[in-house]
DNA sequence: ATATATACCTAGCTACACTAGGTATGGAAG
DNA sequence: CTTCCATACCTAGTGTAGCTAGGTATATAT
């Protein structure tokens, strides 16, 4: 479960590049070493909020003897979410760091 | 929102003593550096859940000339799940960390 | 010809943090 | 002394977001 992060780790996986939902997955999965292995059902949703959010816009191709497929870009807009999100992430994963590692003053 | 970490976040801010519904907001807020200001509406059922599930154990106390307290401290399971949320933190957090960074080699 | 991998989609479920209310008491303010 | 506030607890109901479990279709491999 990736609670409330799911928007961020989806703009960030198509910061680089534009990429398609499978290749969503794909990437995802591998940049986090196989921790997230999402289902589509998690990612396409996702794709579609983030899209009628503004936040990503898509466009279908079809690759050389290949199936179409929706490609994803980040919106400007998108970045700056991502920026956004970024921060977020910092400040939340900070606080549950030192809550986590308890935040009482050590013993010498 | 803190989806899934709440039990950990609770967890922990017990490890060192027992503590109150009101004390363990406080010491979670104050651990934090403020950016969990966490409603009562959430602590409450978050550590009646917990003392369902067997990872907290609770007694009423009335301090001197005080109001009547709830005190809440972890059980031995308790302090195995909090171990074990711990890792799953660390993984998780190190997870979405290399996402957002993004994975791909730096450029010289 | 059939199976498998790729590629997309969505209705509905569930879990859980949060909203918005409520009760009660001790101490401070007037 | 009574009114107000902070402390301290509780819970019914809501919103939402991720997930389950289904579905369609095409390209490649067997």
């Amino acid at each position: 479960m990736l609670k409330g992060h799911l928007d961020a780790i989806v703009l960030a996986a198509l910061e680089a590049e534009p990429a398609h939902g499978y290749g969503i997955i794909a990437t995802i999965k591998q940049g986090s070493g196989n921790t997230f292995d999402l289902p589509e059902g998690t990612v396409y949703p996702a794709l579609h909020r983030l899209e009628e959010a503004g936040l990503l816009s898509s466009a279908w191709t079809t690759p050389q003897g290949g199936r179409r497929r929706r490609m994803y870009s980040l919106t400007r807009a998108g970045s700056a979410a991502l920026a956004s999100r970024r921060d977020a992430w910092g400040r939340f994963s900070q606080a549950v760091d030192s809550l986590l590692r308890g935040s009482r003053t050590w013993p010498a």
